[in-house]
DNA sequence: CAGTGGTCTAGACCACGCG
DNA sequence: GCGTGGTCTAGACCACTGG
């Protein structure tokens, strides 16, 4: 009764589709279990139903729903393990270094540096910190600076900005940690999901200079990045600026 | 007689997998493509036969068929048209624009800059030449050097070194047009498949200054980048040096 | 051993582009 | 109308994991 023949059952979907635009199948089993991310119905580490627990309950076959979970494999959203299961993606050291750290040695070592926090407040945001995080008027942001260090030697400055909103009491309670994307998710449900970065050459200013122990004027890095979250929203600005005598940055392309 | 029985088919291919490592037949006619792609079979901007057609050629389904190919798409390779077929990727301007060239405006813009050769010449490589191009003792390179000008203005120095071995008699019989990648690909045969990029920010030389008419000292990007063809050997190396006051490198990820 | 994801097949219908 | 790729289904067997 409930999907007596195949015929039926399209024709039936096919008539919402048209409501939402042709949406397929596979499309809306992807939202579907997207929108269980966001909501935290499933939590990083955990285990999915099985591909088909998931055709059951959504009334769709195995293979429709085993395109929708590759598609958010690809985007990183969720891993697979052949003979366990599905599981969504955490914010591990080794995510954080492959993914969202493109800083190695010029031979090629990657490290994820450590972090010393240099000074933390809760402001209303500077107009290009509003325009960044896409923030409506009178929301406040937490600006907060720290240097990086590799084997114990400073080489990169950030300034990072969030929305107060999203991470209320922040810096307050405790320090925040080295891996800041896996402290938004432990701490404040918050997962990136994307980021795009955007580089140029600077040169140091007199206080970066003396901060990093270098001459004024070095030429530096500037890699400057807005995260997003499941949803697409801005939750992070960062500007570093990075001494590349002994690093740099890569990047695969094609 | 042929494929009788799907068991007897698949034990008889399984046996040739234990031989390669577990290869699996969507490998297989991944591999199979992409060699005839290699060798020319089928040039940049040819339409691939059908799916049926490629299945039945290859013994295999139409399934099969169609995860090598969408898994060829995703590299770029190829790219798919409803309702017309599967072609073989071109380096068209936007192509060049979107996948191999990252500098764009301050707001944004997307312009492939023009170029104009300083000069060009025949030679046996530097130790770091040789090292980059994965070249024997002995092979010779030409190496030139471009400036890249957007709007007029020009922004970009770039140092350019290929193997003389791939590239015969370049740039003596025409000056090598603005899109490189187009050019090897038409007059030579080579497709770019992929580039790795590694970024510095370094100070401009004096030789540097007086070219684009900035201050000595200047900070510039660096962009220093391998590019591999379809079977992975490098055919270029690359080092752009880009004054980045009004123009940026933008990158994403996740 | 049972259960999971991974591969492979066969066949249906749809959306699209073209003649 | 026809052929293309795109979606969807159903069912088979394999490779791997863990009890």
């Amino acid at each position: 009764m409930k999907q007596k023949s195949m015929h039926s059952a399209d024709k039936e979907i096919r008539i919402n589709d048209r409501k939402k635009l042709t949406q397929t199948k596979y499309q809306k089993v992807d939202n579907i279990i997207r929108q269980r991310l966001i909501d935290n119905v499933w939590k990083p580490g955990d285990i999915l139903p099985s591909e088909i627990q998931l055709a059951a309950e959504l009334n769709v076959s195995q293979g429709t729903v085993r395109k929708a979970l590759n598609d958010m494999v690809a985007e990183h959203l969720l891993f697979r393990q052949q003979g366990i299961g599905t599981f969504v993606s955490e914010h591990t050291e080794r995510r954080a270094l492959f993914l969202y750290f493109s800083i190695v040695g010029n031979d090629g070592t990657r490290i994820l540096p450590e972090s010393t926090i240099l000074s933390c407040e809760e402001k209303l945001p500077s107009p290009l910190e509003q325009a960044r995080l896409e923030l409506n008027d009178g929301e406040m942001v937490v600006r907060f600076h720290r240097i990086r260090y590799f084997d114990n030697i400073s080489t990169i400055i950030e300034t990072i900005c969030l929305p107060l909103e999203h991470f209320p009491g922040f810096g307050s309670e405790m320090e925040p940690p080295n891996n800041l994307f896996r402290f938004y998710q432990l701490s404040y449900g918050i997962t990136i999901a994307k980021a795009e970065e955007h580089l140029k050459a600077v040169s140091a200013s007199a206080e970066e200079a003396t901060i990093l122990n270098i001459d004024e004027g070095t030429p530096m890095l500037e890699i400057d990045r807005v995260a997003r979250m499941l949803d697409g929203r801005p939750v992070e600005w960062r500007v570093s600026h990075c001494d590349t005598r002994n690093y740099k940055y890569i990047s695969e392309r094609g």
